[in-house]
DNA sequence: TTGTAGGCGTTATCAG
DNA sequence: CTGATAACGCCTACAA
């Protein structure tokens, strides 16, 4: 495998100058330049990676570690990241950690071996974990949940999941019922206390079932709500793979979705207005959150730290036929 | 920022000790072990990575190059791929081509710069772009398209189209149609190539389109084919995304799923079963490929070179309510 | 403008 | 069983 070595001695000039010719350094000979770049090609050299970002003590790779790859919330935030880490010449790393705080810890380990620039995540919970890369000085922005005294770009998820339930309860739906994701998951928590916000605020009885954030914890919430001796008329459904579940359960039970049962989703999924009726949902803008955490990140490499930064973005609520009575 | 040489003092022994210590050989005295530990542990260290990596000359870390992460079949691929992976100790960096030749590029050249233990990608169709990993002898795994000479696992997706046509044909549909995905993007043309197998055989006319692999192309290629004189009364539609325009489109010509227009899509997606009457499609064996692929590539690591090899899985047909026409 | 040489942090080799 | 030392491949003062 070549070598800047090897290059060197095929160009007939040092290492130095084949380093400064091939990094573009203006104080070069124009002949050599060129000289350089044919000897390069001709070995198929490509500059060890590992031994610039040792010598430079940087990388210029981003590790962005989120709860569920399959997941499309999280799949448009690591676009948002990546389109912004591209045009400033970063690289993105993709790390799933199943909303494991085990495989997080794994995942930041090697981040800090790897001496990344800087990390995107979505905190597990597990605030050592974190702690980590704060004493190392590796800075972090944290995405869709909150990291005490961290930078963070969030949605206000408690806000609008009082909106979305303000509007089932203006919609006409009386016995509202909610089922969020596991207890302990901030984004869970929040959606349940905007919830309660409004059912409070309407006088209305709670019913309200924790589940895991996928079809199979969806469905089995729904069931057992529905199989209540007063079962709810309409539901919250606190993400987009819960939904899935969620309806499966509905036609099971022969229910018609708006009619007898009304239903807000979060996340705007791409078949939301194939089903009948249409689904209503809580979209988040988790592009723009991508873009936000990437900005803010880049900001904070090579820069002296200064106070955190929250950036709060609105979810927006888009109604269809699914929450309609009739 | 600690390194051996500080824990190195800190313990009172030489780094050679410090780095023997932390990797477990077994030729140190427990009781320094226990030192050495302690002091690492006080001073926060975290070996680096990269030099470590810049002396073993390898790395645990495998590149994986897909054409499009908000697509979950590739998602499914990726899950694969890590589940296995994570097992051998080794982290996937994912990638996103975007279906484009020149990102392509970008990430390999990352990829070589890093030097990467190994590569999984869905090629573009640019070889040039796999020549250089070859080159340097970076180990390589082809899934869902092709590699002249090369490891790879695929599908027998041209075989899997024909067998979707066949199976609309059987359901008494006349003049069946095709959405695929860009002319030379490789999937697309077998897909292509299977619907006129079956469309050939059966002595239908042929009624095709070549549209991008997103929601947009499904849409207009549709309403293209509903548009001709005698237009198709079934469609094959070569990805989840692009179904998503499809069905988006029948629903605005007024044209009942099924009984007017049957579909056949390819990818099984969770929300098949919630539309009205529920989706048939061809379901692919995303997880397997990325866990076949994975397999294949850390056998080839550190191994000496042999003849490529090909693992050809088959999809399966799953027959729905939109393939039934009364 | 170019070359020489030292060091980034680790591990492997070779003595002791 | 432990320690000194030489690489790994690159970049960048400093010197010429």
């Amino acid at each position: 495998m070549a070598t800047i070595n090897d290059v060197a001695r095929r160009a007939g000039v040092s290492t130095a100058t084949v380093s400064r010719a091939l990094n573009g350094k203006s104080t070069v000979d124009p002949a050599l330049v060129l000289r350089v770049r044919a000897a390069a090609d001709e070995l198929g050299y490509h500059p060890n990676g590992l031994a610039r970002n040792l010598r430079r003590q940087e990388t210029a790779v981003l590790a962005l570690i989120i709860a569920d790859v399959e997941n499309p919330f999280f799949t448009s935030i690591a676009r948002g990241v990546e389109d912004v880490a591209q045009a400033q010449g970063y690289s993105v790393v993709l790390c799933n950690s199943d909303e494991s705080a085990d495989k997080e810890r794994r995942y930041i380990d090697v981040a800090l071996q790897e001496r990344v620039a800087g990390v995107i995540l979505s905190p597990t919970g597990a605030t050592s974990n974190v702690e980590r890369l704060r004493q190392r000085g590796t800075p972090v922005v944290a995405v869709d949940r909150p990291l005490p005294e961290g930078d963070q770009v969030l949605v206000d998820t408690r806000l609008a999941a009082r909106e979305a339930t303000e509007h089932l309860v203006a919609a006409g739906y009386r016995r509202i019922g909610c089922v969020t994701g596991p207890a302990g998951v901030r984004t869970a928590d929040d959606r349940l206390a905007g919830y309660r916000d409004a059912i409070r605020a309407a006088k209305r009885p709670e019913l309200a079932r924790h589940a895991e954030y996928r079809a199979a914890g969806g469905r089995e919430a729904t069931l057992e709500l529905l199989a209540e001796r007063e079962p709810p008329d309409a539901l919250l459904i606190a993400n987009s793979a819960m939904a899935i579940g969620t309806l499966e359960a509905l036609t099971e039970a022969n229910l018609r979705l708006g009619r007898d049962v009304g239903v807000v989703a979060f996340d705007d999924v791409p078949w939301a207005t194939l089903i009948d009726p249409p689904l209503t949902v809580v979209a988040q803008p988790a592009y723009e959150i991508g873009k936000q955490a990437a900005k803010l990140l880049l900001g904070r490499i090579g820069a002296s730290t200064s106070a955190p930064r929250t950036t709060m973005l609105a979810a927006r609520l888009i109604e269809r036929g699914s929450t309609v009575r009739e």
